[in-house]
DNA sequence: TAATTAATCAATTTATTTCTTTATTATATC
DNA sequence: GATATAATAAAGAAATAAATTGATTAATTA
C-alpha cells in the first residue's frame, strides 16, 4: 500500500480505532460510559485505577474519536461520541462471541447456564410488555439508573436484591438487565430470584444496547455525582 | 473488575481481537482475504511484506479468531472465519469515518469527489438491476474476480480498463466495484470512465460487504495461483 | 537422495504501550 | 491570598509488539 495514499491514512486511522479497543480496561471505561456520562474521577473510582492512568486510557479514547468531553467547573465529563460506538463494541462482542472459543465457552457455561429457556432478546421484551405481564428490573447501581433506563423499569441494585425482594410484584415473570451482554449482574440476578422461586428471565443485552438501538428511554436528572 | 472473573476473561479476549484489528498491515491482509482465500505466500507478496512477517501477523489473527487456515500441499491456505469478520471490519470502518475528523475528510474529498451525486448502495443496485440498465464493472485484478464476484460483472482490472473501454456496453450507466468501500480502484475507474464520457458511478462498497450480507455472488474454480 | 520452496520458529533489535511517580495547571473553596 | 481538588503533562521502568535475520520443518520437485 503506497505510504501516503487515501487508503492508508484511512486504514492507520481504523487501526488506531480497532487499537482503542485492544485493552479490556479501555472497555471497561466504554462500558461505564455507555451508561451515561461521568467524570474522570469517577470513572477512576469505577475501574479501581489511578486518575493519572485513567486520564491516559480516555486520552487515547478521545483520539481515537470514541470519546468526547467537556469542563464543567473542574470536572472533565466524558461521554460516548455517540450510539454508534456502541454498536461497534456490540459487533466486537459478537464476532468474538462466534470465532473465538474461550468466549463461547463462558457465554454458554456462565452467562446461559441458568438460562436454557434462552435469554430474551430486545424486540421479545417489546411485545411481552404490550401484555403488561412483565416486570423490567434494572439492576445497575442507583446512580446509573438515575441517568437513563428502560421505561417501566424498577430498579434494585444487585447488591441489594436479596433484602428488597419483598418490591416485585408477585406472579409477573421477571426480565432483569445490567449494563451490557456480558455484564453479570443480570445473570447473578436471575439465579437469586430463581432460587426464591421467582421466574425470572435475563435480557440478552443491557442498557447500552436498547438505547443504541433507538428504543424508548427515560432519562432523569443527570445527577452528576462527581 | 475481579481478575479472574469471566467478564474480565471474556473483555480480554475482546481487547485481543479488537488488538488484532489494530494494525494497518493487519487490516490489508483481511481485505485481500475478504476477495476470497489465498497463500500465505500471495499474500506476503500482496502486502510487499516479508513472509515471516506475513506469516507472524496472520498468527495472530488466527489467534483472534478471525482468520482460520488449512495446508494444502505446501501451502497454506488462510481465510476469514465467517462473514461476521467482513461486518465487523465494516461497522469499525463506519464508525471511524463517522467519528475522525481525518477519515470524514478524506472520504469526502476522495472518494466522493467524482461522485456528488452520491454512490450507489447494493440495495439501489439491485433495483437498477431489474430495470436491466446498468453495467457492473468488477476492476479487481483477474483472480480476485475469478474467485468470485456480482453475478453479472464484467472484470477489466483497473490497469488495462483504459486499453479495454471498447469492451463497455454502450448507453449504459457504468456501476464500478472493488475490495471494499475504502480501495480506491472503483474510484479511479470513475474518475477515468467519467473523463471519457461514460456515464460512471462507484458502488458504496465493495465486493466483500456484499458478499456478507447475503447478496447473490458467483464462484469461479478458485484458481489458487500459488 | 538432494535440492527447492512454503511456512514456522527462535532470537535480536527497535519501537510502542502501560503503569507509576512527580510536577504543573486550572478551578473551587476556605 | 492560601489551600484543596480534578485533570493533564512529563519522565522513567517494565512489559509488549513489530520487523529483521537466520535456522528448522515439511512437502515438492529435480
Amino acid at each position: 500500500m503506497p505510504e501516503n495514499s487515501p487508503k492508508k491514512i484511512a486504514f492507520d486511522k481504523f487501526a488506531q480505532v480497532a487499537s482503542a479497543l485492544g485493552s479490556s480496561k479501555r472497555l471497561e471505561l466504554l462500558e461505564h460510559l455507555a451508561q451515561g456520562e461521568r467524570s474522570i474521577d469517577v470513572l477512576a473510582q469505577l475501574l479501581g485505577s489511578t486518575l493519572a492512568n485513567t486520564s491516559q486510557h480516555l486520552k487515547c479514547l478521545r483520539a481515537a474519536g470514541l470519546v468526547s468531553s467537556s469542563k464543567v467547573g473542574k470536572y472533565v465529563f466524558c461521554r460516548l461520541s455517540g450510539d454508534s460506538v456502541i454498536d461497534l463494541i456490540s459487533v466486537l462482542q459478537r464476532t468474538s462471541e462466534e470465532h473465538v472459543a474461550e468466549v463461547k465457552e463462558i457465554v454458554s457455561s456462565y452467562f446461559n447456564k441458568c438460562d436454557k429457556m434462552e435469554s430474551l432478546s430486545r424486540q421479545q421484551l417489546i411485545e411481552r410488555l404490550k401484555g403488561g405481564t412483565v416486570t423490567i428490573l434494572d439492576v445497575r447501581p442507583e446512580d446509573e439508573f438515575n441517568m437513563a433506563h428502560i421505561p417501566g423499569a424498577i430498579n434494585i441494585p444487585i447488591k441489594q436484591l436479596s433484602a428488597r425482594l419483598s418490591e416485585i410484584p408477585d406472579e409477573q415473570e421477571v426480565i432483569a438487565y445490567c449494563r451490557g451482554a456480558y455484564c453479570v449482574f443480570a445473570y447473578e440476578a436471575v439465579l437469586l430470584l430463581r432460587k426464591k422461586g421467582i421466574k425470572a428471565r435475563r435480557l440478552e443485552d443491557g442498557y447500552p444496547e436498547w438505547k443504541a438501538d433507538g428504543f424508548p428511554t427515560v432519562s432523569g436528572t443527570p445527577e452528576q455525582l462527581a
